[in-house]
DNA sequence: ACCGCTTGACTACAACTGTAGTATCCTGTG
DNA sequence: CACAGGATACTACAGTTGTAGTCAAGCGGT
């Protein structure tokens, strides 16, 4: 398997890296612009995070024209996925159950994701 | 609503109170017994991590014969909406689609479940 | 060659977590 | 009533996270 137990993610470095898999490769620069600074977070703190996010495994950096370029390993799906399913073991316990709890509470689905449910359910049951 | 944000829980003690909101008040001994021993949590981590659970109001505490007794103030199924709810907002930004993604890219779903997303569909696709 | 500006490295620090030891306080028992 | 034992509380300590300041190094211009 390719490495996908890389450690632990928190809230901001996760919202980061979301934030870097959507967006593409970015400088510290164009981080702190694009990411911090509307969400009221230091240039420094930026930093402190990528350097972070580093460290843990999550990002390239290349220098290019004397300049650090960040880049999520991840695609941004790649990375949903690993972060629900480690939601899914740690915090309840291996069980899907509650999400699909959670959806069927909480309809607030857009069409694409009916759809894509409704193709869930008709494979399931169609190849069941 | 009845304050449903409470303070943030940590994956340890998001477990405990999980194991508390499944089996029922539990007094601590038990609670050490029955939850931290099987996964190799001393007793004394166990009582730290019901106090902490206290502290930030996920716990009912009555003493019952000299003894406190801990209960989740919470149903099993309140804290996972509730868990799924936070995480949703936290990591996923608030969108559902990732879970639908990996709901159907992970078809471990038993019967129930399947169950529970056909009507689901359905639900959603009728009012239409 | 010097200077300011842009980048990035190093440092800081409190709160929260995982993990538990030690000290104290009841409560029943003799 | 004094003591043993269990129950609870207080204390500890390193690692992570949120949040950022400061310092240093490099480059582009004069």
């Amino acid at each position: 398997m390719a490495g996908t137990t890389r450690k632990n993610l928190s809230d901001l470095e996760l919202e980061l890296l979301r934030f870097l898999a959507a967006s593409g490769p970015k400088s510290a620069r164009e981080a702190a612009e694009e990411f911090g600074e509307p969400n009221g977070y230091a240039r420094t703190t930026v930093m402190t995070l990528l350097e972070r996010l580093r460290q843990k495994g999550y990002l390239n950096r290349t220098k290019v024209g004397g300049v650090y370029r960040h880049a999520s390993k991840l695609s941004s799906g790649e990375l949903m996925r690993n972060v629900v399913g480690r939601f899914v073991q740690r915090a309840l316990g291996g069980s899907v159950s509650p999400l699909v709890a959670f959806l069927a509470e909480n309809p607030k689905l857009t069409d694409a994701e009916i759809a894509e449910l409704r193709r869930l359910v008709d494979e399931i049951g169609g190849s069941k």
